[in-house]
DNA sequence: ATTTTGCATAACTATATAATTATGAATCAG
DNA sequence: CTGATTCATAATTATATAGTTATGCAAAAT
């Protein structure tokens, strides 16, 4: 049971006294006398029922309880005072705000959902999605200008100092027109679509290598008519209208195909699974809003996925 | 500035009556007056200097504010919580305790100095380090038997729930004693590793699947003579005292290859590149503890990679 | 139209609090 | 040995606290 007489005033003397090793020093730096700095950590012993620091003449020590007790007093009112400092924030912007990095794979399937869930949750909190090039969303996550990015795992050399959040995986997919003369024939020679402009990620795409190293596998060199782009609505929107094969990360282009306003190629893509998630920093605690948002995404995916599963049997 | 006056009293009678949305329920549970909690709200209020419920005539209701602030102060609460539950922790079982799991990758290379650290750091932390299939060890790790597992990013289908944290990526080798016979020549013929014993990762370990790939991509097929073994301390043995292969992730291997036990064979292996890092629960929040030991684990891939960046120039 | 419900306010009180000053004892640096 | 440093303890005091009971008031429910 958590002992009601504890006060913030013990925890922040109690971390000034441990950060200092010394209880005058502490007691300058908190401008008040060294008396009551001293009664003030015997009275979190008392309350704790355990010594925290070992006296000796030339300062204090922390004692295994105190640096137990140390980082959980710390997590504490670090919390109470990002508490305050929200409800300032709340009180200037007229509200809080995420902000949130989507990743072409999931702009269009789970994230709908999953913010609008998150909404009726905390209809007050903004929420801000940036979509972009993986590198430049990767780069304003670690650099704290957003919160997070859903999307599949970025490049191990982008992942320093960030953390994964698997979700689900997916492939990646090599889509048509619905009666693409591909289709006519029922185990079509993929190397024919060389014949045919094709639609790929850009270099600087996450999927792009994966890609690179498909088209190798199955015998597919070079292709002589290539359009690159990110962009999902001109790329639906191409596809829909030309003979061109869009190759795609599966997620992006799911709803066309279950709609069926577009049809996938039978090609074995079984290589090009990976991981979509949840990227945050390391570093930098998960602030409650982004948790919530979080909880909503996998709860959404989570949904997601076993439709998925069950449309396929 | 965090105001000293809020107390913990403050903040569990705030979250109680958020919980129950009402004064008189609150009261009840905390077994006080329902002046005394309307009071204490005020009081709380007037601290934060923001209304934090909307009062009308058949209960209370979070404002906008009181909704931000809700989970900061029970993030804050919990924290304390924790803190005394670890001070009982410690006097019952006489300290701390992380329970870490660990794949071959790492065990060897990153981790020993790694532990070393932060046993410098916190010596009175216990960490138990348990090695194991990674099936196994990203079990324990959901059901929460293990903190914390190092090593490679399991397979998608083993990471639902999980969180991952990238330290560093590395490559699959294919080593073999100083003086095989392969060695010989200046660009063997890799597929002439049909001619030997060959070490292999087990049907279970994560790079299995990858071995497996970049065999056939180098034109390799079913291995005549092959053994499966996940022991390390197995393979070294092995492979140093015959002419076997040994088909090994880089950082297992990594000490013995600098220190001349080992020598890798020149077969180019930038496909079985992998991601290395560390895998966490993503429910229950990372302890102080475990935090440290990350932070420790991360400093070390840090300059171990620095490092081995160094040898490579 | 009452009664009930739910919260606010006021007046009061014993206790706890959060400091203070003064003093003492043990160590450490010369 | 001396004086400075560092922390503990005691005595003291004004103030804050954490509750209490009693009462009021407006909205809902009956």
């Amino acid at each position: 049971m958590l002992d009601q007489r504890i006060k913030f005033r013990h925890l922040t003397c109690f971390l000034e006294v441990a950060r200092q090793r010394s209880v005058v020093k502490a007691a300058d730096t908190l401008s008040i006398t060294q008396p009551a700095v001293s009664k003030t950590i015997r009275e979190l012993e008392e309350h704790l029922d355990a010594r925290l620091f070992d006296r000796s003449k030339r300062g204090v020590t922390l004692t295994d309880f105190g640096k137990v007790f140390l980082r959980y007093a710390g997590a504490s009112v670090t919390a109470l005072r990002q508490g305050v400092d929200s409800i300032s924030q709340v009180r200037m912007q007229g509200g809080l705000s995420i902000n949130l990095g989507v990743l072409p794979t999931v702009a269009a399937s789970v994230m709908p959902n999953a913010i609008r869930h998150f909404k009726t949750l905390s209809p007050d909190t903004t929420v801000k999605v940036v979509a972009g090039p993986n590198v430049m969303l990767m780069g304003q996550l670690r650099v704290g200008e957003l919160d997070l990015v859903v999307g599949r795992l970025a490049e191990p050399d982008q992942m320093s100092g960030l953390s994964f959040i698997h979700l689900y995986s997916e492939h990646i997919s090599l889509v048509a027109r619905p009666g693409h003369p591909l289709l006519a024939d029922k185990n079509p020679d993929i190397t024919r679509i060389r014949e045919f402009t094709v639609l790929v990620p850009p270099k600087h795409a996450i999927i792009h290598p994966t890609v690179d190293k498909m088209l190798i596998a199955h015998g597919i060199g070079a292709l002589p008519d290539r359009i690159e782009t990110v962009s999902t609505s001109f790329g639906r929107a191409f596809t829909r209208e030309t003979d061109a094969i869009w190759i795609i990360s599966n997620g992006a282009v799911a709803s066309d195909i279950a709609e069926g306003h577009l049809v996938e190629l039978p090609i074995d893509t079984s290589d090009t699974f990976g991981p979509v998630g949840l990227t945050t920093r390391i570093d930098s605690p998960i602030s409650p809003p982004v948790e919530m948002l979080i909880n909503a995404v996998r709860e959404e995916a989570s949904r997601h996925h076993s439709e998925q599963a069950a449309t396929k049997t």
